[in-house]
DNA sequence: GGGTAATTGCAAATGGTTTGCAATTAGATG
DNA sequence: CATCTAATTGCAAACCATTTGCAATTACCC
């Protein structure tokens, strides 16, 4: 994955810098979905030179090529996730927004998952579809 | 729906104010999910005297009595919808944000729904579960 | 190794949301 | 109906995640 990610953006004419190394590999040894502010940190762990800005720049890179997911837990901080070829879901704590990773996705199957493996009471679930409307197709 | 809520917020202790009235009037007589903004302009056209703070602080107190819902799209601006005792979910244009609203809740009902009727074009969709973790229960 | 366009860091701006505070108001009480 | 008080409001300022402008730095094609 590592390796297929930094030929998508070599191909579409990105360069390999050392920070866009770092938050890659940052970003692939997480087993969550990382904030902005939290991949910053994990970054400077590794070279105390770097800045919020290249993060938040690298991100948005990421995005319009599909590499990595913003996801909203609803306070006001969104999370990063980068790509997978597994499509999955997450089961989100309301408490510490903690993100749990779940693996398939047919719903009751995540159901059952949720309950017996990860430990998770489900109060509620939201579920939205993405697309296009008829005006902006 | 309208006198529920109201006996909610006045079982509460809620005073009902001219503003909760007409924030409440808004937010029933919208088809679509509006951002804070959104609703206040809806309300200044009712009177124009209201102010931003008093529409996030309603909004405040009607998510903390489960009488309204906090929904993101991905532009760094939350979406509400008034409480509905049909338990529902959402279309949502990449482009122009507009969430429209489905009936029902089983996914592959909604697959059909969503490309006969209303006309969406999916690209993809995001399903989350929301509760407490392990530590937080 | 040199040239050049892409990238970075810094500081400042942005914009949605939140907060402090004094003035106003709903609604309970008599 | 007038009075009282805690809740609510409007205003201005703060907050804070994210974005932007710009000059200095760097990747990488030759
Ligand atoms: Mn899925
Ligand atoms: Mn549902
Ligand atoms: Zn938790
Ligand atoms: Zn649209």
């Amino acid at each position: 994955m590592q390796k297929f990610i930094k030929n998508q953006l070599k191909q579409k004419g990105f360069k390999m810098t050392n920070q866009r190394k770092m938050i890659l590999q940052v970003l692939e040894n997480t087993d969550t979905c990382l904030s902005a502010e939290e991949i910053f940190m994990l970054v400077k762990d590794i070279n105390p030179s770097v800045c919020l800005t290249t993060i938040y720049r690298t991100i948005e890179i990421l995005i319009k090529n599909n590499l990595l997911t913003k996801i909203d837990v609803g306070d006001n901080r969104y999370r990063y996730e980068i790509r997978t070829n597994k499509h999955h879901h997450h089961a989100v704590c309301l408490k510490c927004k903690k993100m749990i990773c779940l693996e398939g996705c047919p719903m009751d199957y995540f159901e059952k998952q949720i309950k017996d493996k990860v430990n998770f009471t489900i109060t509620g679930h939201r579920l939205e579809f993405y697309g296009y409307c008829l005006e902006c197709k």
